[in-house]
DNA sequence: GGCCAGGACTCAA
DNA sequence: TTGAGTCATGGC
């Protein structure tokens, strides 16, 4: 089978989203490798695995098992590494920012990598909720190790998260035995079975302006305006998306802009102002500014 | 051992 | 709208 190839865009570096797609945590959903993520998707119910490199100025995609559906492929690719974005007014905007101007040159070409699966946005969020991120990832793992189909491929096992009706059939108990709260345990069966009984999905929210769907999705149990932001921000790539509440979000402020721990909600939507219609990339790239790279930060 | 982590919920003022 | 109390559980 041919790769597919994707033409990169400007303002594009491979190498910057590989490694926040990396970033020193433990994530169960994709596989960094030295110029390479391998990833396994489900394209027309059949697991399939992608690896995906930069050729020149193409991003060369090699199905590697399962589903050669090129169109889906390449959608879910674009979706991914938001390949269709035009960078360069957000670059102008940082610019102007004495203090966020290095990031274009630090974090030139990083991408807003998004969870496309809308359902999996949410339950990542909801499992993110109050907990460090090393044990997030940890809980990921063991729920998706446990619930999730997987394929093996040179001896190495590649996972998808798991769907919606095998959590929505799950127990609390179940949970709480993977060592999820009995709160979050609580709220991801619930949403699997808003999803399941059509109650939510990604197509209702697109349909929506963002302020409809953030009201939408707060009116379901667990779901905060945080998580709301969060999801609508990775799934839906709705760019005026804020994670109020955020403490990475507060720690990168604090530490760049001498905000304090917890911020005024109009210092905020002040700062966020002047990044109008890139409030989620601004968010997105003040939280690579927290992972260390090199001593990459000023 | 205490404080904290990419919060949510409830209730009170 | 804002604040305090509560819930939970592992990391450091």
């Amino acid at each position: 089978m041919n790769p597919i190839l994707l033409p990169v865009p400007s303002q594009f570096s491979f190498q910057e989203c590989l490694w926040f797609l990396d970033r020193n945590y433990d994530d169960c959903l994709h596989e960094v490798r030295e110029n390479s993520v391998l990833k396994l998707l489900s394209i027309n119910e059949i697991l399939t695995l992608i690896e995906i490199k930069q050729f020149d100025k193409y991003l060369q995609i090699e199905v590697l098992l399962g589903e050669y559906d090129e169109e889906k492929i390449r959608q879910f690719v674009t979706e991914w590494f938001d390949l269709e974005r035009d960078l360069s007014p957000f670059y102008n905007l940082l610019a102007q920012d004495q203090d966020l101007k290095y990031m274009t040159s630090s974090y030139y070409g990083l991408r807003l990598l998004g969870i496309p699966d809308l359902f999996e946005a949410l339950c990542w969020s909801i499992i993110g909720q109050q907990i460090n991120l090393h044990f997030a990832y940890k809980l990921k793992r063991r729920l998706t190790e446990t619930y999730g189909e997987k394929i093996c491929h040179q001896q190495v096992d590649f996972y998808i998260f798991p769907k919606v009706e095998m959590i929505a059939s799950l127990t609390v108990e179940e949970l709480k035995n993977l060592q999820f709260s009995t709160r979050k345990a609580g709220y991801l069966i619930e949403i699997a079975r808003h999803f399941s009984e059509g109650l939510l999905s990604k197509k209702m929210l697109e349909s929506l302006s963002t302020d409809e769907a953030i009201k939408k999705l707060v009116s379901i149990r667990g779901i905060g305006e945080w998580t709301a932001n969060y999801a609508l921000m990775k799934s839906l790539k709705r760019l005026e998306c804020i994670t109020y509440g955020d403490v990475g979000l507060y720690n990168a402020l604090n530490s760049l802009k001498n905000f304090p721990k917890k911020p005024l909600r109009k210092d905020l939507e002040s700062f966020f102002h002047t990044f109008k219609n890139w409030e989620a990339y601004t968010v997105f790239y003040l939280w690579r500014s927290l992972a260390v790279k090199n001593n990459a930060i000023p």
